[in-house]
RNA sequence: UCCCCGAUAGCUCAAUUGGUAGAGCGAGCGGCUGUUAACCGCUAGGUCGUAGGUUCGAGUCCUACUCGGGGAGCCA
């Protein structure tokens, strides 16, 4: 007759009568009624408890359960829209399975610091759980992308060893009195795998031991890429967009309620449609030193400035409501509308004392060296699709990608820019497929030819044009979740100085 | 590696030009039958990151260090 059930089940148990198995989420009572919104790993629902024949003997002991204490409850599905979830539970039987107190991270606001350190018991709270579940979402979208196009799955080796694009920015590892490194991409032996299955992909976690602190990076993160044989620039950048854009059609089929819920606009997803904007890097390098840019920076300086402004006023307001008459319930809203004020202000302060720095270095910007940083997120900032970065100078790209056949100085290579500020999500590129251009290429970089001569085979025996790219998963999560730091869209976050939990 | 900012109660934050450390939340107790960050009353809770220095007097000023945040470089 009753049946145990899981929260996102109990439309189809309305009226009747089930057990749920959960953890407290939130607490209210009264004298004679609780509410205890529990939630269950698949979403949340409100128990109501009434002071009655039938609770009367776990009412009080129900009453001060805490919260993140683990129970049953059992009661009559309800549908309610006051409720969250639209369900609720009138509760006719509840059993504790343990008692928690002191739970840390209350219905308050924390301090980054304080949560990251509580990473473990933080990815309970809705926010965060909301992100994981939408991460996980995109990866099975990824495989699922590869999968029905029948790429076949390769493994790369983690341990690698020393030959790689630059050995300095990788984790150094003891392999039986040898030094090896943590790989920072798979995509050479993948180079190898696609000469055997034509279109291959590997997917895995990828390190990279750059002291960076920064809101885009980590030191250990997921990284998709698939390689293709007889492809040219063209046909790895179709694929890229195509990828993308099965991705977001897939995030957005899925997961409407929850990016809502987070404060991700679904008008800029649904606005990520083919063709996404496509320049070249020297394309790019014009529009940064250009009036565009410029001007783009100086409006949102006075932007900044004029909101500031606003903000110390909105804070000055608030404090004397905290302080003065009115009810407590007031102060206290006042002072926590000044708080927030607060920190937005010192989040902008910050921002527009960076402004002059980016706009020098948008300014002064050398054709011939990378794009940085602040460059990215100033073009990704001016469109509201993608961006495709193409052909970078040979100077400052990597020894294997193909160099362009029209202009010596230049690679067949991308960048995609994600929109809004968020910045690089993918590089690639076609690979060298000429074997005496790749050799020289090596010896230019004076990288050791005997530890590449397996590298070197796939272009002596049936060398075809083929190309690639690499996916950053966090990145990806950052953006389509609209997050501002990238340490949300990991469970466990490796970053410089940080490994704990 | 470099630049900027920060560290005050379990948590989030206040503390006027250097002059007796505060509030809210959380915790504990009591009250309240429809709450949505519930509300109302009471109670407990502090070596102001560490070590020096200036001063009659330092949470506040100076120096170094530790930890954290943001950014540059580098990158997905």
């Amino acid at each position: 007759m009753q049946t145990t059930t899981t929260i996102n089940k109990l439309h189809e148990h309305v009226d009747k009568t089930v057990t749920l198995q959960g953890w407290v989420y939130k607490t209210r009572a009264s004298g004679k009624i609780a509410f205890i919104i529990v939630r269950d790993g698949t979403g949340l629902c409100q128990c109501v408890l009434e002071r009655n024949e039938a609770t009367e003997p776990f009412f009080d002991e129900a009453k001060k359960l805490a919260q993140e204490s683990a129970l049953t409850v059992t009661g009559v599905v309800k549908a309610d829209d006051r409720s969250v979830g639209g369900h609720e539970l009138s509760v006719t039987g509840l059993t504790p399975v343990h008692a928690s107190t002191d739970y840390p991270i209350t219905p308050k606001p924390h301090g980054i610091e304080f949560l990251m350190d509580r990473r473990h018991l933080w990815f309970r709270s809705q926010r965060q759980w909301h992100i994981l579940r939408i991460r996980a979402t995109i990866i099975d979208a990824i495989r699922r992308f590869y999968n029905d196009r029948g790429y076949v799955l390769i493994d790369t080796p983690i341990f690698a060893p020393a030959a790689g694009e630059g050995a300095q920015t990788l984790f150094p590892v003891d392999y039986f009195g040898d030094q090896v490194f943590l790989a920072q991409t798979g995509q050479l032996y993948l180079e190898a795998a696609c000469m055997a299955h034509r279109n291959v992909y590997c997917f895995g976690p990828t390190f990279r031991a750059e002291k960076s602190k920064t809101r885009r990076h980590l030191t250990e993160f997921w990284m998709v890429e698939p390689e293709i044989a007889y492809a040219s620039l063209d046909d790895v950048i179709q694929l890229a967009e195509d990828f993308i854009c099965s991705i977001v059609t897939r995030v957005l089929k899925d997961h409407r309620d929850e990016l809502v819920e987070i404060g991700r606009s679904l008008d800029d997803l649904e606005a990520i449609k083919p063709p996404f904007v496509r320049m070249t890097y020297t394309e790019a390098a014009e529009l940064l030193r250009g009036p565009r840019v410029k001007e783009f920076l100086e409006n949102d300086l006075a932007q900044k400035k004029t909101r500031v402004a606003e903000l110390d006023k909105t804070i000055e307001e608030l404090d004397a409501q905290a302080k003065g008459g009115g009810k407590q319930w007031q102060k206290e809203k006042a002072a926590a509308g000044a708080i927030e004020a607060r920190e937005e202000r010192s989040e902008i302060t910050e921002q527009i004392a960076n402004i002059p720095h980016h706009m020098e270095l948008a300014a002064n910007f050398e054709w011939g060296t990378d794009l940085g940083g602040s460059d990215e997120t100033i073009i990704s900032r001016l469109h509201d699709r993608p961006i495709f970065v193409t052909h970078y100078p040979a100077s400052c790209r990597a020894f294997y990608m193909r160099g362009d056949r029209s202009d010596d100085r230049l690679v067949e290579n991308f960048d995609l820019l994600a929109p809004q500020g968020f910045g690089e999500i993918i590089g690639g590129s076609a690979r060298e497929e000429d074997y005496d251009r790749l050799l020289a290429k090596l010896k230019h970089e004076n990288l050791p030819q005997d530890q590449y001569e397996w590298y070197l085979d796939l272009r002596r025996y049936g060398s075809v044009p083929h190309g690639g790219f690499g996916l950053g998963v966090e990145r990806t999560v950052t953006w389509l979740c609209g997050l501002k730091h990238i340490r949300e869209a990991i469970p466990y976050p490796r970053m410089m100085g940080k490994f704990y939990p």
